[in-house]
DNA sequence: GGTATTTAGTTATCATGATAACTAAATTTT
DNA sequence: AAAATTTAGTTATCATGATAACTAAATACC
């Protein structure tokens, strides 16, 4: 997260870059306007998931698994390959989804090491019914951000 | 933070979103790609920061105190204004940073709650000697972007 | 001028990110 | 086939974000 409210001006950059290159002063400014607008954006998401007694990573574990063509479940493993958090991360939230019988796991019959994570009937139903809502955060503050 | 990997694709949004006009699917995609830019990018500056002993969060401090013309000293309160993090994490972060010596913090004259803060010769020094590398992971960021 | 409200900052507690160190199973090496 | 390494996942612990509830001082209201 970037929680600097109000950006430098590029005359304040340019202060503080040793090398004055317009290039450089440009880029600096576009990625610090880049990381406040996506924090903003990832506030209103984290927001809105949390007044669904959800948080964006478990969103973000119902949907790899959903959008999976062919297979109804994905390994752990998989799972991490596709979003990068910590592994004990992800331990600990797939623990607190099967607590909420948002997911169920299995062993995994050919690795014995390895476990099958899938959706339940209340994951999916959970995971359609949060969507919409996801989405118009999104469309709501990119119409604003053109204003 | 926003973690997902790959990024669906502009069909799969569309699958999604229950209403399915391209401005809102441009307009998911582009969000998507913006959080999930700026996640590494924070990452990188937090990355750099924890290799230096400090967070984005107190290099932050330092530079709103630093930057404000005509003034040597921030209230907490002021500090508070110009970054986005909670009350208690700035009273936290800002204890940590009397405690590496990096600022100092005097009751106000004229308010008795307030507290003015200042950074220290050691603040100051050590603000000089991380801003370049700062400035060098947003450009060497954003240069990787545009390939 | 006394009561009520607001403001400044702290403390306690929780949620969620990370890394290090671990067990157990699979795989590679020799 | 035994030993070494890698891979899958967990546990323990820490860092850093949040909110709720608090103290004390300042300000507003009657």
């Amino acid at each position: 997260m970037f929680f600097l409210k109000e950006l430098p001006t590029r005359q304040m950059i340019q202060g503080y870059a040793k090398q004055h290159s317009m290039e450089i002063v440009d880029s600096v400014e576009t990625a610090l306007l880049m990381m406040r607008q996506a924090s903003l954006l990832v506030r209103q998401i984290e927001a809105y998931f949390s007044d669904h007694d959800t948080s964006q990573l478990r969103f973000l574990i119902l949907i790899v698994i959903d959008r999976e063509p062919e297979r109804d479940s994905l390994l752990v493993s998989e799972i991490s390959d596709r979003i990068d958090v910590s592994r004990p991360v992800m331990t600990r939230t797939l623990q607190s989804m099967v607590d909420e019988k948002l997911i169920v796991m299995k062993a995994d019959q050919s690795d014995r090491r390895a476990k099958q994570v899938s959706l339940t009937e209340k994951g999916c139903k959970f995971l359609e019914s949060v969507l919409p809502g996801y989405f118009d955060v999104i469309c709501k503050f990119m119409m604003d951000l053109k204003k």
